[in-house]
DNA sequence: TAGAAGTCGTGATTTTATTCACATTCTTTA
DNA sequence: TAAAGAATGTGAATAAAATCACGACTTCTA
């Protein structure tokens, strides 16, 4: 599986489910081409950023032309693993974790939320968006093919039931609390801090006039 | 109010609000001197980095002795606007907006969710999480001392909607929509693409074994 | 078929961000 | 009061990312 060319950069990584998007959109619309400053105008990233990000996979496009829709898909398909499901666990069944359970991750993803903990026997044996809803006390139990768990509990629990969804095996966290968690060397986390993205913008709002930068 | 000294680099400016919530929580905890090393376990963020980040500030601590808490505090307050509500409008009240208006985006921050907009007629008229909801038809009358809006609305619907926000004077999207939006140059977005950020955290563990880098 | 237009892939450059490493200063302790 | 220890602030080095700019090739058009 990881068999890969290693040296693609963090930056690149992070685009890459983007781009797969995108071109996968193309092809529903049964688009046969495209350029990268097509695709950069949809995308919002530099024409020059997009080539080089294609580039470190090999020459994918022809000189002239632009990019095949079909074999950038295929492509892409393969280099994210689409054809293989990632199971993933959610934690905490509150608001933003019900929210997440109704909203359709899956739309051609590799991804599915098979599970959901939380901590109110109130909710538990309930279905939520078609996930049913386990009590935290089964997380080891259920845990078992898992890799990937959201994080949507409370802060002040974010470490220890980090700490459990470790020991039950779990190895990437994409992490919704506030809290930063701490983890072993070998579990990947993913912060998504929704105060923070509101704040930085309004920092940025009002301390960095546009129209004259970036 | 952007009478700042200007070049505070950009991956600084995302991470104040990180700090000012750290700071106030030590605050709280009655803390009164905290050193870069153990803000940086906390944050995990590099003690150098936060020494760094710090420093286009001024000299905010002090050698030997680190950083007086309280100093610090009321420095990240002022600097953050802490002290000045920002008003933000809510667009598209399905799940993720309905988590949102619940989510209390409220505990020691400058910005407020005042109100709340939906196509659906259904939904106009309640008031969810002590927000009130209107019938997106009104988005222009209501929308005059608004700066930031949060777009939770299907994607087909990101790049209209994002017309009438800037029509009607926003200047700041955090956008939650898989859609790429366009705006003019004098509005800023962030982008939350939650589809990307699984997908790219799956890729991670994939393709980057930890243990040996990063 | 020839010239014009379009577009990639990439070396080179520039920009941005992170990290090292240490002189300097403050605090603590005996 | 003197020595040891702690921690900052920052010049310099490094690393990572973005961008420029252009040769090479493809396609289109007349």
């Amino acid at each position: 599986m990881s068999t890969d060319q290693h040296k693609i950069p963090q930056a690149t990584a992070k685009r890459l489910p983007l781009y797969y998007r995108f071109i996968n959109n193309l092809h529903h619309q049964g688009k046969l081409r495209v350029s990268s400053k097509e695709l950069s105008e949809a995308v919002k990233v530099d024409s020059a950023t997009i080539r080089r990000d294609f580039s470190y996979f090999g020459a994918l496009g022809k000189k002239g032309y632009g990019y095949n829709v079909e074999y950038l898909l295929s492509f892409f398909r393969k280099t994210l693993d689409q054809d293989e499901l990632t199971k993933v666990a959610l934690i905490g069944v509150g608001n933003l974790g019900t929210a997440f359970l109704h909203y359709n991750f899956m739309k051609n993803n590799n991804t599915k939320i098979e599970m959901a903990f939380d901590a109110d026997k109130g909710k538990v044996g309930e279905e939520v968006g078609g996930v049913s809803v386990y009590h935290i006390d089964q997380l080891e139990d259920m845990l078992k093919n898992t890799d990937v768990a959201i994080l949507t509990v409370p802060s002040s629990e974010a470490q220890n039931i980090t700490e459990r969804l470790v020991e039950a095996g779990v190895s990437g966290i994409l992490n919704f609390t506030p809290a930063r968690i701490t983890v072993p060397d070998h579990v990947r986390v993913h912060h998504i801090d929704l105060s923070v993205e509101l704040q930085s913008l309004v920092y940025f709002l009002k301390h960095y006039p546009l129209d004259e930068e970036e």
